[in-house]
DNA sequence: GTGGATGCAAAGAATTTGCAACCAA
DNA sequence: TTGGTTGCAAATTCTTTGCATCCAC
């Protein structure tokens, strides 16, 4: 579904698209248009490559940082078109992360410090079947626009702190 | 687990148990206070039967309604010893339910209007093994205070009230 | 009596909005 | 050119904290 929506990209079929082109493509075809925030805003996503909250992001973009409202915003407009997705951390705020790949991502946020830790791809998987035919029964059902969170919460083994980029595997 | 830290109290094992009362009991053998306000809010709780933001729950309290502070500090002792759920609205804002039995139950939260509707047993059941068998395993991992949220999103199909919320329990 | 609980006010954090200036298409 | 975007400031919303008073045990 995210994929199919850029067949009439200069990049689709372009097994090498980096993942700023394929989001760029989307915010195109979407009638939005490429900022140079926006860019720095998707290259810090693509850097950190796990949730991670409006504040943080800011502070990721360096020196050709915009606003932090202007973070805000894109992440809204991001959110609605589908290249990123939003989950929560224990509290509450908002956790944003890239999904330009169709099948969503589940983590694992610690309560303590700010690592985010994602789940090994067969769980992952397990579990994203099991959302997802949820969701089918629902849209079955009538309901429209329908979509999900899932997160799970704790505290990780004192060796396992380090919030490495890629997230390490839990098995 | 939840079940099983009161069977020291005088109510165990009396299947006709009030909600409240079960509450009560954990309240006090957590050494809190079974004070006039957290009657109120437990009641309220129990009469609304669905994830509820605190805002509603102070609304729901009427003339014995204490603080809207209250009603965060309570909710906050509440969900630490387990007897409310706290999940999360599309936008982030915290709801809470209780939850005096083990099973977790999940909902879809609409994002239009503030109805909530419990998804249907069987469904719950599958979803509950799912996300169960991924919290032993990261406990596993050495993961500690495990706790996850997963929560459908989405409009309901007009005129789908019925979609088996559970008819509420006042005891 | 005493420490936990509450109410009120005030602070804090997260997020949104208004509006003029700006710039991508 | 022109409407979508941005920055800055201010407003909102949600939640937490300080502290004196109060009350459950």
């Amino acid at each position: 579904m995210i994929a199919s929506t850029q067949t009439n990209s200069p990049l689709a079929g372009a097994a090498t698209a980096s993942p700023v082109a394929i989001a760029t493509a989307k915010l195109k075809s979407a009638g939005l248009r490429i900022t140079q925030p926006r860019l720095t805003i998707l290259a810090a996503l693509v850097k950190r490559a796990q949730p991670a909250s409006i504040e943080t992001i800011h502070e990721d973009l360096g020196k050709r940082g915009c606003d932090l409202v202007t973070v805000y915003r894109c992440m809204a407009a991001f959110e609605e078109i589908g290249i990123v997705r939003r989950t929560y951390f224990h509290n509450g705020t908002g956790l944003y992360s890239l999904s330009l790949d169709a099948a969503p991502h589940y983590h694992v946020v610690s309560k303590a410090t700010d690592s985010v830790h994602e789940l090994d791809p067969d769980t992952a998987r397990e579990l994203r079947a099991t959302l997802t035919s949820i969701e089918d029964k629902l849209r079955a059902r009538g309901y429209t626009g329908v979509s999900h969170i899932a997160e799970f919460f704790g505290t990780p083994p004192s060796g396992n702190r380090l919030a490495s980029i890629p997230a390490p595997e839990i098995r």
